[in-house]
DNA sequence: AAACGTTGCAAGCAAGTACTTGCATTTTGT
DNA sequence: ACAAAATGCAAGTACTTGCTTGCAACGTTT
């Protein structure tokens, strides 16, 4: 085996260059040196930088099963549930910290980074809004704007994430305050749909 | 008077252009057209472009004297005042939204940058903490992490702000939505902190 | 051993970058 | 009206960028 692990090491260089320097301020030069490889070898590769940029987004890119994953083990106690989908979420997220960097940074030089980016929010959304919709059917909770309130509650929960991202010094502590966030943005979901926590 | 209004062409023309392609993707000569100016004036009034950025930044700052102007119009009726924080804050980062871009994306370069770009909702997480703890101790809320809250709540906003940078095209769609999300923030704050909507 | 694909090296090209110099021209303040 | 300051123009410097060419070394497969 072993056969050349070169193309994976300067995708892997190059993903995390480009999430500190952006796109313009990342040299192929550098790239090249990070991965250890002449710099030719990465345009023998690649053809041009652009491809490269292309191939890492799409080789980083979210895969996004969650929601069918999450499907099964959603229990239908509404607090319980709402807590796992943001632990899965911020968990998955934490794991792509610099494709959300890379995704940020490079969004005015070609906006339709925006759709990749949020594609697992966007979809998390949809399934979150489905979920709640059941839940007011069988009169658990209040009739709303699930629709919004889904883009809420990812939308507190990206907040978060992206702060990580940012202050990269204070990270660690925003991480640590990650599990009272999450109970605090549940309570209010819960809270303001009043949810009536009994058993089932 | 109108003497001579160069300056601040170019520092607009260098807002709108580093906010569009960055740091590194805005080249001088670029502005300095974009200002209807020589290059050369640029240099001569900014000395480098690294100056000009800093220039920049520093002269479109929020100067956030928000919270200050807030503390008289705040009534004690959490849901009125909360609504008018909120909209507050977004009319504020609607008028910012390219000083915002250029934060964003120029955070890895420059990290100090990040705490610029906050500045505004920090102060107005403080303010807002202070608000919630004052009415804590009137008892006509609960007692709760106000601390969490406050950043929760101006990171709703926050992150609504972004979602308006970033899909530039659905910006008009997302903020028709606003006044709707805002009652939803709202709304949910009022529920959780079980706050009885009486005169007083 | 022969053939092949992968990588490295030295050198360089064309274009773009930030930035400078010297001089002419316009605008402004007094 | 005159001096001073601000701007423009042409040309150029020193450097970096993405990317290419030609040739040699290495390892694997057959």
């Amino acid at each position: 085996m072993e056969k050349s692990n070169t193309r994976e090491r300067i995708m892997e260089a190059a993903l995390s260059l480009f999430s500190i320097k952006g796109y313009d301020g990342s040299a192929t030069r550098d790239i090249a040196q990070m991965a250890e490889v002449n710099e030719i070898t990465l345009f023998r590769h690649f053809g041009s930088k652009e491809n490269l940029f292309r191939e890492v987004l799409s080789h980083y890119a979210p895969t996004s099963m969650l929601s069918e994953k999450l499907n099964a083990q959603l229990q239908g106690n509404l607090r319980e549930d709402l807590t796992l989908l943001a632990h899965t979420y911020l968990e998955a997220e934490y794991k792509n910290l610099d494709y959300v960097r890379i995704g940020i940074m490079e969004i005015p030089r070609n906006p339709s980074l925006a759709d990749l980016i949020y594609t697992i929010p966007r979809r998390l959304e949809e399934h979150l809004a489905e979920y709640l919709t059941d839940l007011a059917q069988q009169q658990k909770i209040d009739e709303r704007n699930f629709k919004l309130m889904s883009r809420m509650f990812y939308g507190q929960l990206f907040h978060h994430v992206l702060m990580i991202c940012s202050f990269k010094d204070n990270a660690a502590l925003l991480q640590a305050q990650s599990d009272e966030m999450v109970d605090t943005l549940v309570s209010m979901f819960v809270h303001t749909l009043r949810y009536t926590e009994n058993e089932e």
